[in-house]
RNA sequence: GGAACUAUAGCUCAGACGGUUAGAGUACCACGUUGACAUCGUGGGGGUCACUGGUUCGAGUCCAGUUAGUUCCACCA
């Protein structure tokens, strides 16, 4: 094959992504290469995406989320892999109901119980149809290669199927109940709520204390304090504890509860704290799970005073009606009124709030359908224990295994509509309550009437089934047998408990299977100063203006690198600058190679590899190898840096550098050719490398490079070439680099013009004279050297130069009249500083017997080295010093 | 009340098994438009690795404690 290149062809200067990110994804999706059929003959990968709701839009989270996920699937995939990504998206219950109410009540001024539940389902699929795509598209802005062939719905037939059977084979097992309970209830949303649902803030509150006069006693009161005066009107009892010798006397005795015509009675139970507030607390059993708890123990009655709207019952008679904190401001002020209240504190106490609307929960007796978990979390945290599922980093497992331990059941029915309907029918007739995996019209005991559960699901059940939901479980397929246990499961921190949890117990129970290998956690992506991006705080960051702005190549490096697995991330504009910079770089050194590749025939007679083309070659070995171990350990920023390193560092700071004479020079066509070759070898491999990350600037550059194959995306990850690794030229290079730098270096503090040529002189151990000698062109191309000599370093010194030594080898730097006596006398007893501090430390070492005995003798080896290393450095510089004495 | 995480250059962060003269990006300073790139090149300044103790021949790295910050869990009225 022979490329033609044109030298007038205008390829841009400045990378320009949107033309090009556009161009090639649809052309991967034309050609399906994110579709997968199941291969037996090939090795398994598998991921299932956190799916997105509905209702959402793309955010910083899920790009950082997708861009993992891709990055390792686009590896695997590369790495000849049966490799699956299983989109999709939630119905988001609760979440989507609010969005869609919402809508409905700004445009038509309608509830959804105007509509009536059939009519408002009816526009939530219609909302679903219109913009359940939407963040589908988002993500594929960003590049990520999802098999959209397959592409699911937590409300799809199958899901909905699967979910059918979980509940009720829950339910035949007993371990899906209803019951009468206490739980968690948003007054706003109207629905009860689990726990986790329910997010705990520390409010400054006050804590009331108020008299209850005891019966039959005159002037004999019992105080007790309270944050929620309000629920006073529900008190059926005061306890205090056994062991208080304050108040053993009362226990059995009755009293007034003030404002009612009600007595109570006061009860001794251990749960009372003798140190706080008085020692007596009132029990309302319906508004307090610990006091319900008691409730339960001393047989006291339930009274509701707060209804399901947050507003007071018929039961808290002249305050029926009012809205809870309004009831509490006008029962304080009673209580003052009648000398009731005996005191007011300050107080600050956890208050728990909806995680959708914010509000303040209500604790709240009502019928609810629960999961009961603890049989059901053995096995599910053995699994994690006994490390068939991993945490990645592993410290996330504490926080799970501590959860799990002090599981509650979980609380799954929601007052909503927008879900999956729980299937179950209660007859009419005979009171017969039937769960069932398809619908009845008929009960199946008599044959009477039945009506459904009103009540939906959590969402969050039908996701805990997602990793084998979404490859047709109830069915045994082909997919679960191929893609079950998916290899890894990638999330944030925050859903833990929610999402990865559920999954562990549900893949147990039913798959009797870990769902996942590993579980990769990463944090969140911050503001600059470090908040949570949010909508009401307005400090968001919207990925789409980023990559419409600089592509998502660059969005898609900058989040994954410069951070470590599990940490937060803060977004800074800064980084996404000098990671665009990165790219219009690789862009850039592409250009150069399609410049100079006019004639390159792949099959060309090749000259021997120069140093530069075996250090290259190998540094690229080097590269492949610890990129590929660092990807295997999730460690995929540092895995990025190491690409960064390699290309912007090494590749295009050195290797073109010193490529350049041999591609500009047509006279020796075989030379050029080898050039060519190396430069193509290396920068093809380097795309690859990279294709993970910037899978849209990789894909581009090598379809203009000669390749094989029709994509970088489906071509095969690059294989670490043991006889391409060359220790000799990688130590000969670094001889190089160094006395470049070090002539550099040296001119610059002179302020010689940087554009001049000057001599230079090196004096050097016989072993490298050889390597300096055969490669002298490169030292005089990089550091603008004309006359280069090189000698043993047994030699006489030169005179009237500046000097330095690097790596065994002495820098000499003539530079006629230009030499300051001062400034450069200051500047060597500088570095002889510098240096004698560090030999102090060595001999230390070295003096050491400890050291001497007992560290690896690898190590005393290496510091013995350093100490003749320095020792020259300084007899160099102290000649020199001593000479410039004489000037 | 438990638990976890973080503390390294002005800023944002890397530093696997303890052994490099502790790194990068950015910012800053100086110089530079030689035919990939000024979204660039070359060079430079800048850190007692929060504090205290311990283990070790050797600690940014391991252990204990202290301080500061962040977060999660928890029914204390």
């Amino acid at each position: 094959m022979t490329i033609e290149t044109n030298e007038e062809h205008n390829i841009p200067k400045v990378y320009d992504p949107a033309a090009v990110e556009k161009k090639w994804y649809a052309y991967w999706e034309k050609n399906h290469y994110f579709h997968v059929e199941v291969d037996k003959n090939k090795e398994a990968f598998s991921i299932v995406i956190p799916p997105p709701n509905i209702t959402g839009q793309l955010h910083m989270g899920h790009a950082l989320d997708n861009t993992l996920q891709d990055i390792l699937i686009r590896w695997h995939r590369m790495m000849g892999h049966n490799t699956l990504w299983m989109p999709g998206y939630d119905h988001a219950g609760l979440a989507t109901q609010i969005k869609v109410e919402e809508v409905i009540k700004r445009e038509e001024g309608k509830t959804r119980y105007d509509l009536g539940r059939e009519e408002f389902l009816k526009r939530v699929w219609q909302w679903k149809n219109q913009y359940g795509d939407r963040i589908v598209n988002q993500l594929k802005c960003l590049g990520v290669s999802c098999d959209w062939e397959r592409q699911r719905f937590t409300m799809d037939e199958g899901c909905s199927q699967a979910v059918r059977e979980v509940f009720v084979s829950l339910y035949e097992k007993g371990l899906i109940y209803q019951g009468s309970r206490i739980t968690n209830w948003c007054v706003n949303c109207n629905t009860a709520l689990s726990d986790i649902e329910v997010e705990h803030a520390d409010e400054a509150g006050h804590l009331w204390y108020i008299r209850y006069p005891v019966v039959g006693e005159e002037g004999t009161y019992l105080t007790i304090a309270t944050t929620r005066p309000e629920t006073m009107l529900g008190d059926t009892a005061v306890a205090v504890n056994p062991e208080d010798k304050r108040y053993g006397y009362l226990v059995g005795k009755t009293l007034k509860l003030p404002l009612t015509d009600r007595t109570i009675p006061i009860i001794a139970d251990s749960y009372v704290d003798l140190k706080f507030g008085t020692g007596a607390v009132k029990i309302t059993p319906a508004h307090d799970p610990n006091d319900f708890e008691m409730g339960m123990r001393h047989k006291l009655e339930n009274i509701v005073v707060i209804g399901m709207d947050g507003k007071m019952t018929a039961e808290a008679g002249i305050y029926a009606g009012q809205e809870r904190y309004e009831c509490r401001k006008n029962i304080v002020k009673a209580l003052e009124e009648l000398g009731f209240l005996v005191k007011i504190e300050e107080l600050t106490h956890a208050v728990g709030h909806c995680q959708r609307c914010h509000c303040v929960v209500e604790p709240l007796v009502s019928k609810q359908w629960f999961v009961k978990m603890e049989p059901l979390v053995k096995a599910a945290v053995d699994c994690v224990e006994d490390g068939r599922t991993q945490f990645v980093p592993e410290r996330f497992t504490k926080s799970y295994t501590n959860w799990m331990d002090n599981i509650h059941d979980w609380c799954i029915s929601r007052q909503i509509w927008w879900g999956h309907r729980i299937p179950v029918w209660y007859c009419d007739d005979c009171g017969e309550v039937i769960a069932s995996r398809t619908d009845i019209d008929k009960c199946p005991k008599c044959g009477g009437h039945v009506h459904q559960d009103e009540d939906a699901l959590d969402t969050w059940f039908s996701s805990a089934l997602w990793p084998f939901s979404t490859m047709g479980w109830p069915e045994k397929t082909d997919l679960l047998k191929q893609f079950y246990p998916t290899s890894v499961l990638v999330t944030g921190y925050d859903i833990i408990f929610f999402w990865i949890a559920r999954m562990l117990v549900m893949g147990m129970e039913f798959m009797k299977e870990i769902p996942f290998h590993k579980v990769f956690i990463h944090g969140l992506v911050r503001d600059s100063q470090g908040r949570k991006m949010s909508k009401s705080l307005g400090n968001g960051i919207d990925p789409l203006e980023v990559i419409d702005k600089y592509g998502a190549d660059t969005l898609r490096f900058m989040l994954i690198t410069g951070n470590t697995p599990g940490n937060d991330m803060r977004f800074y504009w800064e980084r996404v600058d000098a990671t665009r910079n990165f790219a219009n770089k690789i862009w850039n050194a592409s250009r150069f190679a399609l410049m100079n590749l006019e004639g390159y025939d792949k099959d060309a007679k090749l000259a021997p590899y120069t140093l530069a083309d075996k250090w290259i070659l190998s540094r690229l070995q080097d590269t492949e190898k610890d990129v590929t171990d660092f990807l295997e350990n999730f460690e995929l920023g540092e895995a990025g840096r190491l690409l960064y390193e390699f290309i912007w560092g090494e590749f295009c700071d050195w290797y073109i550098e010193l490529a350049k004479p041999r591609l500009y020079n047509k006279d020796n066509p075989t030379e050029r050719a080898t050039a060519q070759h190396v430069l193509c070898e290396v920068l093809g491999s380097a795309m690859k490398l990279l294709h993970p990350y910037m899978p849209f600037i990789t894909e581009e550059i090598w379809q203009c490079l000669p390749h094989e194959g029709d994509s970088i995306m489906v071509s095969s990850w690059p294989k670490y070439q043991e006889d391409l690794v060359d220790q000799e030229a990688e130590d000969g290079m670094s001889a190089i680099m160094d006395a470049t730098k070090a002539i550099r270096n040296m001119r610059a503090e002179v302020n010689a013009a940087p554009g001049r040529k000057a001599p230079a002189i090196l004096l050097v151990d016989a072993d490298l004279k050889e390597v300096l000698e055969t490669n002298a062109s490169y030292i005089k191309l990089l550091a603008t050297v004309d006359k280069l000599t090189i000698e043993n370093n047994n030699n006489n010194k030169p005179q009237n130069a500046m000097t330095t030594v690097v790596n065994g080898i002495e820098v000499y730097l003539p530079l006629k009249g230009l030499i300051d006596v001062e400034k450069e006398s200051a500047r060597l007893n500088k570095e002889l500083e510098t240096l004698s501090k560090e030999i102090k430390r060595i001999e230390g070492k070295l003096g050491n017997a400890g050291f001497l005995a007992k560290a690896p003798a690898e190590v005393v080896a290496k510091e013995k080295v350093k100490s003749g290393e320095i020792g020259q450095k300084m007899m160099a510089i102290n000649e020199r010093l001593e000479y410039l004495k004489t000037l």
